[in-house]
DNA sequence: CTGAATGAAAC
DNA sequence: GTTTCATTCAG
């Protein structure tokens, strides 16, 4: 039975400003996607099991200043972190605590801040970073923060996977709570609540905190900028001084200048003709690294924002952000899945280890085929997504997020969003979770400069991808590229899984789908993910999907 | 322990 | 609608 059908292709509105690069018909090259089947692994769950979870989410940038070499770029790692780990910082907490999953911002926060973008001598109270990351964050394209949701929900899914019986308990779990109870006195402090709490851009009363929320913007719209490290800091110091701004006046509290918001992106602009002055004479500057002032290295390994970035939105409301992406896969991550309800497109038979991560994946296209199956990510049209996909089973889902055309030579980012997994350390062989595969591409190739190529692969580990092509890597070196372990079987089990295809910095948007069964397939003898633009190897028709859809894929 | 951010989930 | 708590660590 069909799982997608062509009529069920939800077009993307490019009304929207999100930069996105205009649809055409079909730009692409026959392009095929293969996942090898011994694959290293994407996650690491300790063995230990006295941590209660650990994973390695992203990779992390290289400082500023590090050279454009990959292979020696430090090796960091965010992770979970047992209790026992954070004991020096934060709060104590009982050995057997666990902690909640993050969400999508404090992820990217976690990333930003290891990244260390901003250099301590520009901030490094982590308040203040927070509300500088806040702001940024509400910069990021949408293509760009889906990846962070995404990020997101495999953190869900692989805690959920680790702790199916927790539960989100508020005031339950920690044991500071225990304190509350002796004094009223902590059960008043003050807090700044949920919506109501944040402050209100335009209260009075914030008057001053905004005076201090200016450094924190102007910070973020340079960061938007692509400045970071040591251009971060010379421009931060220069709007500084041609607005007698103290250093480190930060977003404390401060002694307001009584300036509009208004006048921000100005006092910016002014950093920037302040900055631009100040090149032509650091080019006599011995101590300026010369890597700083190649476009080639700033291009490679510093984020480079689209053209159409907006800088800190001024607190009215964003569309671009109206539908996330973790509105899809929305559901409750603590209670366990449930029986599902729904109109099963298949019986297949779900009893093995794809289980504990997408149990209950089901799509109810019976009852919705206008809708169902494939999501467009864009607001406009997923104003019902709700029940085109059962809400109570999508949110184990794991996104497949497939890269488009990235260009050759282009190595990861700190905030890469096609480097969705990232780890260097070995995963236990019994890892058995294929579909948190999460599509990652070797940017040794470009389909658009090689029409015979053929072999976008899939890898399942950013380790390697982190640090540039190893060097062993062929299209065919299976140890170089390979899917998650296991994935092909399971697969192979007639599971189904999401696909999420992500566009970012592609060249195009759309991707010709090989749907023998009208879905996406897995060989299971080869583990070859097959992705084509004219037809199958079966002689199927294919279907036309674009990024931002999400469908599922039907392995046999 | 608090603050800061955003967001998920529970009240 | 409100509250807690995910991350982080200086203060």
């Amino acid at each position: 039975m069909p799982a997608i059908r062509e009529h069920d292709i939800l077009q993307y509105n490019l009304d929207d400003d999100d930069g996105m690069p205009p649809l055409v018909d079909n730009p692409n090259p026959p392009m095929t996607f293969t996942f090898f089947t011994d694959m290293t692994p994407i996650t690491a769950l300790s063995a230990d099991p006295t941590i209660p979870f650990e994973t390695v989410w992203e990779n992390p940038v290289p400082a500023p200043a590090s050279p454009p070499e990959f292979a020696e770029l430090p090796e960091t790692q965010v992770k979970f972190q047992s209790p026992a780990d954070r004991a020096s910082h934060g709060k104590k907490r009982d050995a057997s605590y666990i902690p909640r999953p993050p969400n999508a911002f404090i992820l990217f926060r976690s990333s930003f801040i290891r990244s260390q973008q901003v250099p301590e001598k520009v901030e490094g109270n982590h308040s203040t970073l927070s509300k500088i990351i806040g702001k940024y964050w509400k910069t990021l394209p949408r293509e760009e923060r889906e990846v962070w949701e995404a990020k997101a929900l495999f953190a869900q899914a692989e805690h959920r996977k680790r702790y199916p019986d927790w539960r989100f308990r508020p005031g339950a779990n920690a044991l500071a709570k225990v304190k509350v109870k002796d004094g009223p006195q902590a059960s008043n402090r003050k807090r700044t609540t949920g919506q109501a709490g944040r402050k209100v851009k335009g209260d009075p009363a914030n008057k001053k905190a905004k005076s201090g929320d200016e450094r924190c913007t102007v910070i973020a719209d340079l960061l938007v900028e692509g400045k970071t490290g040591m251009d971060l800091e010379d421009a931060v110091r220069r709007w500084e001084d041609s607005t007698g701004r103290g250093v480190n006046s930060a977003c404390k509290d401060v002694t307001g200048t009584g300036k509009e918001d208004g006048d921000e992106q100005r006092e910016v602009a002014v950093a920037n003709e302040v900055e631009t002055q100040g090149k032509v004479t650091s080019t006599t500057n011995t101590e300026v690294p010369a890597i700083i002032d190649d476009p080639e290295s700033i291009r490679a390994n510093r984020y480079t924002p689209p053209p159409t970035r907006a800088q800190t939105p001024d607190g009215s409301h964003d569309d671009r952000f109206r539908i996330p992406l973790t509105a899809m896969f929305k559901r409750s991550l603590s209670a366990p899945a449930g029986q599902s309800s729904l109109n099963q497109i298949s019986s297949h038979h779900r009893h093995n280890s794809f289980d504990s991560v997408f149990a209950n994946v089901s799509y109810d296209i019976a009852e919705s085929p206008q809708s169902a199956c494939i999501l467009s990510l864009n607001g406009d049209q997923t104003e019902d997504f709700s029940h085109a996909v059962s809400a109570d089973t999508v949110g184990c889902l794991s996104p497949l997020v497939l890269p488009s055309v990235l260009r050759e030579g282009v190595p990861a980012r700190w905030n890469d969003p096609y480097n969705l997994l990232e780890t260097s350390i070995g995963l236990p062989p019994s890892l058995d979770c294929p579909g948190l595969a999460y599509g990652l591409h070797t940017p040794t190739v470009s389909p658009v400069e090689d029409q015979s190529f053929t072999g976008y692969n899939f890898c399942a580990t950013s380790a390697d991808f982190d640090k540039g092509l190893p060097p062993s890597y062929t299209r065919d070196t299976q140890n170089a590229y390979c899917a998650p372990k296991n994935w092909a079987e399971c697969a192979a089990l007639q599971e189904q899984m999401p696909i999420f295809i992500n566009e970012y910095a592609g060249t195009t948007n759309f991707y010709d789908w090989c749907t023998p069964h009208y879905g996406a397939y897995v060989d299971g003898t080869n583990g070859s993910y097959h992705f084509s633009g004219d037809t199958d190897q079966f002689g199927n028709d294919y279907i036309r999907v674009q990024a931002g859809d999400c469908l599922p894929a039907v392995a046999y």
